[in-house]
DNA sequence: TGCAATTTTGTAAGCGCTTACATTATTCTC
DNA sequence: GAGAATAATGTAAGCGCTTACAAAATTGCA
C-alpha cells in the first residue's frame, strides 16, 4: 500500500526507478531484459537483483509502443465450444508461450462479418500475427493485413490451388476417401447433413469430396439430398429425421462433422434405427465423443494438437524472419472404421 | 503498398494524420474516438471522414501508454479442453465483448505453479482486471494483485466464509445432495474419484460435500475410498478398476466431474459390469456428453453460461466504477438423476 | 447588445519503454 | 605497452496517444 518513494501515482516502479537503484542508465536495464547478452554479468546480476527488490514488471503498453511489436499472437476460431478447435488452440498456446508469445483468441460463431470484425479488432489490439480457420474471406481483409505486415495462416485446409499459407488438411480428399469407404459397404442412397457452405471452405470441400467419390462410382452426385444447418447436436438430430422422412430413404447418413453425427446417431435411436443395420451414420473430426457413442462412430481422424502446434512454429518464424509464411504444409488424416458404418439393409 | 505521404516507416496513419486531414487538433481527434458526445456534430463527422479515408485506427501500444489500461480482461482456466471451461469462457467473452472489452485467456493446466507465472503474464499484459477459478492461491498474489489495483473475481466457488468475491456456487452442498440421493438409494459401499485437491478448492469441496452427507446417515466417512487423479476420461477409466478391485466392492461410485464419470462407466462395460444393476456412477458439471452415454449420466447441473456471464457483468462493473468487486453471487446447482444411478446389487 | 456561463476546441506535457548513436572501458596484437 | 579493435554502457530522441488546462466560440439572459 505504501510506496517508498512515490513520484507516480499509482506507485509502480518504472524501468528509471531500478535504473536508479541498479546504478545503470535504463538502456542498461532494458537490455538486460530483452538480450541479456549484451550486458556483462557483473552488471546484469545488479540490475536483476534491483527488479526483483522493486517487484518491477514492465508495462505493456511502453513497451509495445516503443517496440513495435506486442509479442501476442491472435487466432479466430468459429466457436470456443467444439472440442476441436479447443484442441488445437490449447496446442496454438503451448507452442507460442514456450517462445514467449502470448495468445488472444477470438470467436466468430462462423459469421463472416463478425470474423472480420474480430480480424480488425485483434489487429487494432497489437496482433503480431494471425491464425486463421480456412480460407473464405474477401480480397479487402488480405489486403489489409498486407498493408499492415501482419503474417497471415490459414488452418483446417490444404488447398494445392490457393497460393495463401496454409497448415491443415484435404478437407475434399478426405472426405471423398471416406465416402468411398460407404460406397463400397454397398451403399447407394446417401445422404449428408453439412454446416452452411457459405463462408465455410471446409464444408464446401467436404461435400464437394462426397460427390466427386459418388460420381466416380456412378451414382448421381447432383441428386444427393444435402442439408445445411448449424453445427450443434440437436441440429443434427433434425436434419436427420428430416432425411429420414424421404422416399427412397437413404441407407447412409454422411456427416459435415462428428457433432452433427453424434446427433444423428441419438435420433436414429429415438426413432428406433438400428445403426447400422437400418442405417449407417459417419462423422469428421474424431472427436472424443466418436468413441464413446454405442456404437462408436466411423468418422476421419483429423490431427488437431499437430496442427495447432505447427500453426504456431510457422507464425513464430514468419515473426522471426519478418517474412510472411510462405510455404503450405498438408497433414494427414485418417479413416477411424469403427460401429456406425455397415452394409446397407438387404 | 505505397504511401500517398510517409514520414514513419510503415507508413500506417497516426492520430496526427487524421487530424491534419480533418482540420482540427489530435485531442479533438482523439475525443471524437472515445467520447464523442463531447465533439460538436459538424466536427465529428468530418474527422470520422477523414478516419474512414485514412483506413486510421489507433494503435494499441499508445493508447495503453497514455490511457493507463487496455481495455483487455484476463482469465486463467485450468484447462481450455473441458467443455465446462469453453462454454463459460464463451459466454464470459460475449459480455465482455459487448461492452467493449476483450478477453485474454490462459490455461494452468491445473498447476499452481503456472497458474502463478500466468496471472504475473496477464497483469504485466495490461489485464484491467482477471477472472480465476477457486480461491486456492497464496496470499502473495492476492498482495501482488491489490498493489496493482486489478480487481480480480474466483468463479465456480461460493464459500460463504471466504471474504474474497466470488460467482458460483456451493460446491460441497452440491456433491452433499447428490450423495444424498445415492444413500437415499441404498448404496452403503461408496467410493470416490477425485481430482487432486491440492490447490483446487472446487475438489476439495466436493470431497467433503460427499463425507458430509455420509457422517449425517451414519456411515464411515473416514473410510471413504478416494482416488486422486488427473481430470481425464483415461484416468477415470483406470481409478475405476482400481476401486472394483476392492473388497467389498463399492456399489456407488462418485466421480468429481462428468470427465471422470464417463471414463468410469466406459470401464465399467468393459469389464463386463452393468450399470447401474452391478454398480452406480455419478457425474458432476452436466456437460453435453452426460446425456449421450449410455445410459446417461446421473450427475450435478452447473449453469456454466450465466457464471460466464455474469462474471464479467461483475468485473465490467467493477471497472467501471473503480471500486474492486465486492459482492460474492451464489448460483444455484440442481440434481440430473439419470440411469447410472439406482439400487446397490441385491 | 453586452457580459457571464457554457460548450467546443487547441496546446502541450507526459505515459514508460526501446534503440540508434556516442562514449567509455576492455581486450588484442605486435 | 601503445594503438586498434571490440565490448559494455550511456545519452537522448522518439513511439502515438490521452488529458489537464487554456483559449476560443457559442449560447443565454437581462
Amino acid at each position: 500500500m505504501n510506496d517508498d518513494k512515490s513520484d507516480t501515482l499509482p506507485g509502480l516502479p518504472t524501468l528509471a526507478d531500478v535504473a536508479e537503484r541498479a546504478n545503470v542508465s535504463t538502456a542498461t536495464v532494458s537490455r538486460c531484459l530483452n538480450s541479456p547478452d549484451r550486458v556483462v554479468e557483473a552488471t546484469r546480476e545488479r540490475v536483476l537483483k534491483a527488479v526483483q527488490e522493486l517487484g518491477y514488471s514492465p508495462n505493456f503498453g511502453a513497451r509495445a509502443l516503443a517496440a513495435r511489436r506486442t509479442g501476442t499472437v491472435g487466432a479466430i476460431i468459429p466457436t470456443m465450444e467444439n472440442a476441436i478447435f479447443a484442441r488445437a488452440m490449447q496446442a496454438f498456446q503451448e507452442e507460442l508461450r514456450d517462445n514467449g508469445l502470448t495468445l488472444l483468441v477470438a470467436s466468430s460463431a462462423y459469421r463472416p462479418q463478425v470474423e472480420d470484425e474480430q480480424i480488425h479488432a485483434l489487429v487494432a489490439r497489437g496482433a503480431d500475427a494471425l491464425l486463421l480457420i480456412g480460407h473464405d474471406r474477401s480480397e479487402a481483409l488480405y489486403q489489409f493485413l498486407e498493408r499492415r505486415g501482419v503474417p497471415v495462416l490459414a488452418a483446417w485446409v490444404h488447398d494445392a490451388d490457393n497460393p495463401r499459407p496454409s497448415i491443415g488438411f484435404d478437407n475434399r480428399k478426405a472426405m471423398r476417401m471416406l465416402a468411398e469407404e460407404v460406397i463400397r459397404a454397398g451403399h447407394r442412397d446417401l445422404a449428408m447433413i453439412s454446416a452452411d457452405i457459405n463462408g465455410n471452405d471446409r464444408a464446401r470441400e467436404r461435400v464437394a469430396g462426397l460427390r466427386e467419390a459418388m460420381a466416380a462410382r456412378g451414382l448421381d452426385a447432383e441428386a444427393l439430398p444435402l442439408i445445411q444447418t448449424r453445427y450443434s447436436i440437436e441440429h443434427g438430430r433434425q436434419a436427420f429425421a428430416k432425411l429420414m422422412r424421404r422416399v427412397p430413404r437413404p441407407t447412409a447418413v454422411i456427416c459435415g462433422n462428428d457433432v452433427l453425427a453424434v446427433g444423428a446417431l441419438q435420433m436414429a435411436r429415438e426413432m428406433g434405427l438400428h445403426v447400422p443395420g437400418d442405417v449407417s451414420i459417419t462423422g469428421f473430426d474424431d472427436i472424443e465423443i466418436a468413441t464413446l457413442v454405442e456404437p462408436p462412430l466411423t468418422t476421419v481422424h483429423v490431427p488437431h494438437r499437430a496442427m495447432g502446434r505447427q500453426a504456431a512454429q510457422m507464425l513464430i518464424e514468419a515473426l522471426r524472419s519478418g517474412v510472411p509464411v510462405a510455404e503450405s504444409v498438408e497433414l494427414q488424416t485418417d479413416l477411424r472404421l469403427r460401429g456406425t458404418l455397415g452394409p446397407p439393409p438387404a
